[in-house]
DNA sequence: TCTGGGGTCCTTCTACTG
DNA sequence: TCTGCAGTAGAAGGACCC
């Protein structure tokens, strides 16, 4: 069978027209975000390989953040630990990542954005999703203004897709890098998303890829022609849906325009795994009053408080408590956080130690920098 | 031998309640 | 009083994203 013969469908497999609903999605991709950054701030690294992440130190633990495209053409990717990144580029130019900085560059390119259309939902540092349904222009237009507009705030490039929806404006954005600008119909599912590989799709990440290609389903097209009932019995009702229906490029969620953040957390890894109780713990206090400023700085108390500690053989456990009350009190998070502790058995080394804030309620009025109890 | 940090969402299990 | 059932909430873990 192949890709366009799908079965339990009177169209090919495809959606109906309705159910594109003639929306048009912009989704915008700074191209090798951090690391244009750092290009513009320093012009000396233009044409080098450049890697940012962790403390910038390929000899301590961390993973790559970004990488620039000279250093991908050595292997380099975001994800990979800078140990093993370092072995397959030594020369390129290793840089901690400075939040802030980018965070600045990322203001002005959403300000951009917004001076456009208020139908903006913010996903991430470096990315956005515009609905341009109303706007009377042709979608070039649209989007070279845009290029345009952040080219002249930021002095850096970013690459855009036009979409009936979110989920397919989001592959589009993708395919021409850097600096493209890709628009994809419905019309163009069958020759364009169909013969993508499978983890090319949104939320199939990789175990959700290896499950797939267990059931000798490797590309979009033929997870477009595999039958509801098997993929919902495989993954469950939630995900098996959500598969069956991305595969045949339907995607109808709404742009979140406003989010309210669920949680607050810091976690940190250890240089070398650790053993010492009084480091545990003072890490953990230390971990606690992080999340506590966080919150104060945001304005939230919170209810619930998670520890999560990995150990050295990788792996992890987390202990909730939630309390009667939401509070923002450094010395309730704290003593919760250690009652988490005490439910933990601590046979092994430690690697990583992680404090969350949960189930957070918002404080209309506060101090700044004030903590209520 | 290596695998960050800060998030969200979903599933499964268990305890509680009527 | 005990048992079984259904609904619900919280805890824990997993997968995924940038």
């Amino acid at each position: 069978m192949t890709d366009s013969e799908i079965p339990g469908t009177g169209n090919g497999g495809l959606a109906s027209e309705s159910a594109f609903r003639g929306r048009r999605i912009l989704h915008i991709d700074m191209d090798a975000f951090f690391a244009a950054v750092e290009e513009k701030r320093h012009p000396g690294l233009r044409g080098k390989p450049v890697v940012i992440g962790g403390a910038g130190d390929p000899s301590r633990r961390g993973v790559v953040s970004t990488a620039n495209y000279e250093a991908r053409k050595f292997g380099v990717h975001s994800g990979m630990p800078l140990k093993t990144a370092c072995k397959l580029c030594p020369r390129a130019v290793y840089l901690p990542v400075d939040y802030p900085a980018y965070a600045a560059v990322s203001r002005r390119f959403k300000k951009v954005l917004l001076s456009l259309t208020g139908a903006v939902e913010d996903v991430g540092i470096d990315e956005a999703f515009l609905d341009i349904t109303d706007m009377p222009e042709d979608d070039e237009i649209i989007a070279a203004r845009i290029k345009e507009g952040v080219y002249k705030a930021t002095g850096l490039t970013c690459s855009i897709g036009i979409a009936p929806n979110k989920l397919l404006a989001k592959i589009a954005s993708d395919m021409q890098k850097p600096g493209g600008l890709t628009i994809i119909t419905e019309r163009d599912i069958r020759d364009r998303l169909w013969p993508m590989p499978v983890r090319k799709l949104y939320g199939i990440g990789p175990k959700t890829e290896e499950q797939l290609h267990a059931l000798e389903i490797e590309t979009i097209g033929q997870l477009a022609a595999t039958q509801l009932e098997i993929l919902v019995r495989r993954f469950g009702s939630s995900h098996g849906h959500y598969l069956y229906d991305a595969a045949r490029g339907i995607d109808e969620t709404p742009l979140v325009i406003h989010r309210e953040p669920k949680s607050i957390s810091r976690e940190t890894t250890f240089q070398r795994d650790e053993k010492n109780w009084q480091v545990i713990a003072g890490t953990i206090a230390q971990l606690s009053r992080q999340v506590i400023s966080d919150m104060a700085a945001k304005g939230y108390t919170a209810r619930t408080v998670t520890l999560k500690i990995r150990f050295d053989d990788f792996h992890t456990v987390t202990r909730a408590c939630s309390l009667e009350k939401a509070t923002a009190s450094d010395e309730i998070i704290r003593k919760t956080a250690f009652s988490c502790l005490r439910r933990v058995e601590l046979k092994r080394r430690v690697r990583l130690l992680g404090v969350r804030a949960s189930n957070l309620e918002h404080v209309e009025s506060r101090m700044p920098g004030k903590v209520r109890t």
